[in-house]
RNA sequence: GGCCACGUGGCGGAGUGGUGACGCAGCGGAUUGCAAAUCCGUGUACGGGGGUUCGAUUCCCUCCGUGGCCUCCA
C-alpha cells in the first residue's frame, strides 16, 4: 500500500516515493524551550510520531530518519534566561534554561506515548553549518552583508512564494512592518545578527553575532538530512514565513529544487471552541493535563481528528477517550506479547496510508473492538493496531517501543496482563487520590451495601451506591454463576 | 486590507456526483429489587443563495460564519 499526503507545495494528495527507500528522512519543526510546552504544541508531536511509525511499519525501523530540532536559541529565549540566570555568561545562560526546559518537554511527550525521534539536533551546536549555509549564500549572489547583519536578498530567488502561495506584491501590499534601513528590499529577511554584549553570540565573519529565525532548520535539515530529503513537517503558522524562508535558503545553498518533496502542516488547536489564550483563561500546559488525564487519553483526543482539521480539544472528549481506551485495553490484555507484533489490519493501514486518517482509524477500531469478543482475529487486530499508533499506555507501550529487556522479561501473557491491570490500577487509584478517598473506604462501602441489600434492605444499599456515586466510584454488580451469589465489581468514572 | 483553510445529526467526526460511516449522548426492549454494566433495536445532518448535471452534501460562483498567516505563535 503506497503512502499518500496530502503536499503544501502541490495542494493535493502525493503519493509518497522516497528519494532512498534504505532511509527514508522526515524533518519536523521542534519546540522553542523556554517554558513549559501547552497542548497545542503537542498536537505536531503526535502526528508526526503517528507517520514516524507507519514509516517504520512500512520500510524497516532502521530505515527511517527521524529529525526533530531544539530551538534553543531565539530572543525569548535570551530574554527568559537573562531573567532567571542573572550573572551567569548569556551562552551559558541559555544552555541551562533550556536543557531544563528540553527535559520537560521530553518527559511531557514520552508520556503521550510518542517515540524518541532518530535525532533531536540543537540550534547552538550546529553554528558552524548555519555560516556554511550563509556563506554559500553570500557566495551565490542570495544573501549580503549589512551593517553587521546578513541578510537573504528575496528578490534574488525567482519562485520564492511558492510554498505560501503568495506573491512577492501580495505580501508588499500586506505589509505593515517597519522596514529596517540597511535591507535592499523590504521582504529580505535576517540569516545572523549582531549580538550585544549581554546577549548570546558566536563568532562569525560578520562579527559576533546569532543566528535568525529560520536558518537553524536549513542547518540541521543539511547536517542530519541532506541536501533534500522526503519530509517535511510542522504547524500550520509555519508555513509563512519559517518554511518559506528555510526553502529559500535550502535551495539557493544548495542550488536544488526542492528543499523536501513533502510539506505537511497541522492544523491549529482550540480549547472548549475557542482560541487557548493566556487571557481567556483556557490556556493548559502539556503536564497541567497529564496530571488529571493519562497521556493515552491525550493522545487519542488528539487522533480522533485528522490532522489537517482544526481540532477543539474539550473535556467530554477526554472522558469519552478515557471510556474507550479502558474499553479496548481491557479486550486485549490477555494476549500473548508475541500477538501485537504482526501487522496489523489491512484497512487499518490502509487509512493510515491514506494521508493520515486517523479519524478512519478509530472508527476501524470500534469495529475491530465490537467483534473483539468470539473473534480472536479481530482482537488481534484491535491489539495490532493500538500497538502500532501508540496507544496501549503509558506502562504498556514501552514495552514495544523501548525496552528489549523487557520484551525478553515478559514471558507470557500473564506478565503482559499484569502490566495491564497495574496501568488500569494507576489509573483508578490517581481518580481516587484526586477525590481524597482511600481504596480501603470503596472496599468498605461495597461491603456494607452488600450487607444491605441481602438484608432486603434496599433504601440502605441505595443510600450507599449513591455515595459511592458521589465520590466518582460506578457499581456493577454481577451474578456468580456457580454459586447464585451477587458480587460487586467497581470502577471509576471521569 | 491581502492571502489561506474550514463550516456534516444533540455533541465529536469520516466519506462520497446517485439507496447518507463510526463513536458518545438520547429513545425503546431484554436484564435488574431499582439501577449500573451488558446485549438487541432505533430517529435526526451535509451554513445561506445561485449555477453545472438526469441527479450535488460531494464540482463552480457568491454571501455569511469560524480560524490561521501577513508582527520569530505548533
Amino acid at each position: 500500500m503506497a503512502i499518500r499526503l496530502y503536499n503544501t507545495l502541490t495542494r493535493g494528495k502525493d503519493d509518497f516515493v522516497p528519494i532512498d527507500a534504505g532511509n527514508v528522512r522526515m524533518y519536523v519543526c521542534g519546540p522553542t524551550v523556554y517554558d513549559f510546552a501547552h497542548i497545542g504544541n503537542a498536537r505536531p508531536v503526535i502526528v508526526f510520531d503517528v507517520l514516524f511509525r507507519l514509516l517504520r511499519h512500512l520500510y524497516g525501523e532502521a530505515h527511517v530518519t527521524y529529525v526533530r530540532n531544539i530551538t534553543d536559541v531565539d530572543d525569548k529565549i535570551n530574554a527568559r534566561a537573562a531573567r532567571d540566570y542573572p550573572g551567569v555568561a548569556p551562552v551559558a545562560a541559555i544552555r541551562d534554561l533550556t536543557e531544563k526546559t528540553y527535559a520537560q518537554f521530553e518527559q511531557d511527550v514520552t508520556d503521550l506515548g510518542c517515540l524518541k525521534p532518530t535525532v533531536t539536533p540543537r540550534a547552538t551546536e550546529h553554528i558552524a553549518e548555519m555560516i556554511a549555509i550563509i556563506e554559500r549564500l553570500i557566495s551565490g549572489g542570495f544573501a549580503y552583508v549589512a551593517e553587521g547583519h546578513a541578510l537573504f536578498h528575496v528578490p534574488a530567488m525567482a519562485d520564492y512564494g511558492k510554498l505560501a502561495r503568495r506573491s512577492l506584491d501580495d505580501m508588499m501590499a500586506g505589509a505593515r512592518v517597519e522596514v529596517a534601513p540597511y535591507k535592499r528590499d523590504p521582504m529580505d529577511f535576517v540569516l545572523w545578527k549582531p549580538s550585544s554584549d549581554d546577549e548570546p553570540g558566536w563568532d562569525s565573519p560578520w562579527g559576533r553575532g546569532r543566528p535568525g529565525w529560520h536558518i537553524e532548520c536549513s542547518a540541521m535539515s543539511w547536517k542530519h538530512l541532506g541536501e533534500t530529503f522526503d519530509i517535511h513537517g510542522g504547524g500550520v503558522d509555519l508555513v509563512f514565513p519559517h518554511h518559506e524562508n528555510e526553502v529559500a535558503q535550502s535551495r539557493c545553498a544548495f542550488h536544488k529544487d526542492v528543499m523536501a518533496n513533502i510539506f505537511m502542516h497541522n492544523g491549529f488547536l482550540q480549547v472548549e471552541g475557542e482560541k487557548m489564550s493566556k487571557s481567556l483563561g483556557n490556556f493548559f500546559t502539556i503536564r497541567e493535563l497529564l496530571d488529571d488525564w493519562p497521556g493515552e487519553v491525550l493522545r487519542f483526543n488528539m487522533l480522533k481528528t485528522h490532522y489537517r482539521q482544526p481540532i477543539d480539544f474539550t473535556i467530554k472528549g477526554l472522558e469519552d477517550g478515557w471510556k474507550t481506551l479502558d474499553e479496548w485495553h481491557e479486550k486485549i490484555q490477555a494476549l500473548h506479547l508475541a500477538e501485537f507484533w504482526e501487522a496489523p489490519p489491512v484497512e487499518v493501514i490502509d487509512a493510515l496510508c491514506d494521508d493520515l486518517n486517523t479519524p478512519l482509524v478509530m472508527a476501524n477500531l470500534h469495529s475491530l473492538a465490537s467483534r473483539a469478543d468470539g473473534d480472536e482475529e479481530a482482537r488481534r487486530g484491535l491489539a495490532r493496531s493500538m500497538r502500532l499508533v501508540g496507544l496501549l499506555g503509558k506502562t504498556v507501550q514501552p514495552v514495544f517501543d523501548r525496552s528489549e529487556e523487557v520484551q525478553l522479561a515478559i514471558a507470557n501473557a500473564q506478565q503482559l496482563q499484569a502490566l495491564f491491570r497495574e496501568q488500569k490500577k494507576q489509573k483508578t487509584d490517581a481518580v481516587l487520590a484526586k477525590g481524597g478517598v482511600s481504596e480501603a473506604t470503596v472496599k468498605a462501602l461495597i461491603a456494607a451495601r452488600l450487607d444491605a441489600r441481602k438484608a432486603k434492605n434496599f433504601a440502605e444499599s441505595d443510600r450507599i451506591r449513591d455515595e459511592l456515586a458521589a465520590m466518582g466510584v460506578v457499581l456493577k454488580d454481577t451474578k456468580n454463576k456457580d454459586t447464585g451469589e451477587i458480587e460487586t465489581s467497581w470502577d471509576v468514572k471521569r
